[in-house]
DNA sequence: CGAACACTTGACAGCCCTCAACGTGAGTGG
DNA sequence: CCACTCACGTTGAGGGCTGTCAAGTGTTCG
């Protein structure tokens, strides 16, 4: 267990592609994928450049910090840590990536992962090697447009967390964040998992573990929320919202 | 003065192509541009399509939030400082801007400028219309490498500066970086202006204006750097180094 | 059943923000 | 040439938020 099973072919690779219809509904390309202009033969060509990877478990390693990029994946099932450990072997978490969302964007620049990726719980991946679907994207501007679009929402994102927001204001940004995302590929936006530990959380959003733990039970006393371990429902958005707005920017 | 100068074509552009490729040694597009692999013709292409624009005079405002979205530019020469303002009227600084980089590519996403952007001094761009470039690149794979790249790296410099940093390191990384930065484009990695004022640090850094103060003089005071008013020269980078690597990850 | 781990709760201290006052340089008009 | 103004920058005092350290509780897994 822990080993690198992404950039390698995995013994579990499907290429049911009948299946693969049904799953890109939710998926990060089904934008370009599904649109009205998409030539019928680039569709078919999308279909069949990707790997289907899976299923990982928690703890598996989808790729290290240094590992030669090859390829970026979609995910389809699960969540995604990324992250990086500085020299004091603190961890920094990047990003947490769920159903429909992809990962290794940010590899592109130098041709090496600049972070390492796990799973946190059993994930399951379509895997697209990324010279192919470069070479793809020029003769398809629908799917081109995509990931230029996609590359560029994610510059937005990472600047999000960086403001000065109290504790009480980023963990709001977070659970919101979290449902929003949910919601749009058709999870309940009130009642879900945090596939998470607290110490990935508070990794995220810089903050101390003990601060993560004193919040949400602040959010709880207030009736914002009710927590239980990993299980979270939402209680009163408006509150929530009120802290997030000036993060969220809506 | 402080009127929109950039979505619209202006005045003194200028389509002197000649001159062209001599500024465009020391452009973000230099590497796809002058690569050995680019068809003479899509080169020409590349040029055929650029707008010059300017002088901007500090204060100017090359685009708005929300203006809708219809070009990415090229610094030629002076600082582009983006950012917004919250409903409180706070002003969150994105980054700055030097001679070489882009500006605009976070607006690729939803069609509309998610920021500010302003001149803080003399300015001269290099405007490229997006929908004219995306499909140079289609045909270009050069163009759509460097066009990813350019993305992909914006990800990880965005994320860069989230981390639970002191002041200290804020401002070490921030100094080293510009001067990295000027060092590529060919200026002095040792003395160079700060072209924006302390407030536009802090905002960008999430330190308050006295402590950008305060540590710039306990720098000056410890040998590190000479500072007198926006002029500055570093003295010792080691230590500034030692302070930033943490954050710069190297 | 024990151990490791995740999480919670409490006490305390430190960093940086806030508030306030002062200094300084550039531009302006007399 | 000089007084004036105003924005920018600096310096000082005090307080609040959150990190650190420590101990305790609960859960999962071998």
């Amino acid at each position: 267990m822990n080993t690198t099973a992404f950039p390698r072919t995995d013994p579990h690779t499907l290429s049911d592609d009948g299946d693969a219809l049904h799953f890109c509904t939710t998926c990060a390309f089904s934008q370009a994928c599904l649109s009205e202009g998409m030539d019928k033969r680039a569709l078919g060509e999308l279909h069949v450049l990707v790997e289907h990877v899976g299923p990982l478990h928690a703890g598996d390693i989808l790729f290290r910090e240094g590992d030669p990029f090859e390829a970026i994946a979609a995910v389809r099932a699960g969540t995604v840590k990324t992250f990086v450990v500085d020299r004091d072997g603190h961890e920094h978490v990047l990003g947490f990536h769920l159903p429909g969302e992809l990962v290794g964007l940010n590899a592109i620049d130098d041709d090496h992962y600049p972070c390492n990726a796990v799973a946190l719980d059993t994930v399951m991946l379509c895997r697209f090697s990324f010279p192919k679907i470069a070479v793809l994207a020029a003769k398809v501007p629908g799917l081109q447009r995509q990931l230029f679009r996609l590359l560029s929402r994610d510059i937005g994102r990472a600047a999000l967390l960086a403001g000065d927001w109290s504790a009480d204001q980023r963990m709001a940004a977070f659970l919101l964040g979290l449902s929003r995302r949910l919601a749009a590929r058709g999870f309940s936006p009130n009642r879900f998992a945090l596939t998470m530990a607290r110490t990935d959380i508070a990794n995220y959003l810089r903050l101390a573990p003990e601060t993560v733990s004193r919040v949400l039970k602040r959010f709880q006393d207030a009736g914002l929320l009710r927590v239980d371990r990993r299980d979270l429902e939402i209680l009163d958005r408006e509150p929530l919202e009120a802290l997030a707005a000036p993060i969220l920017r809506d």
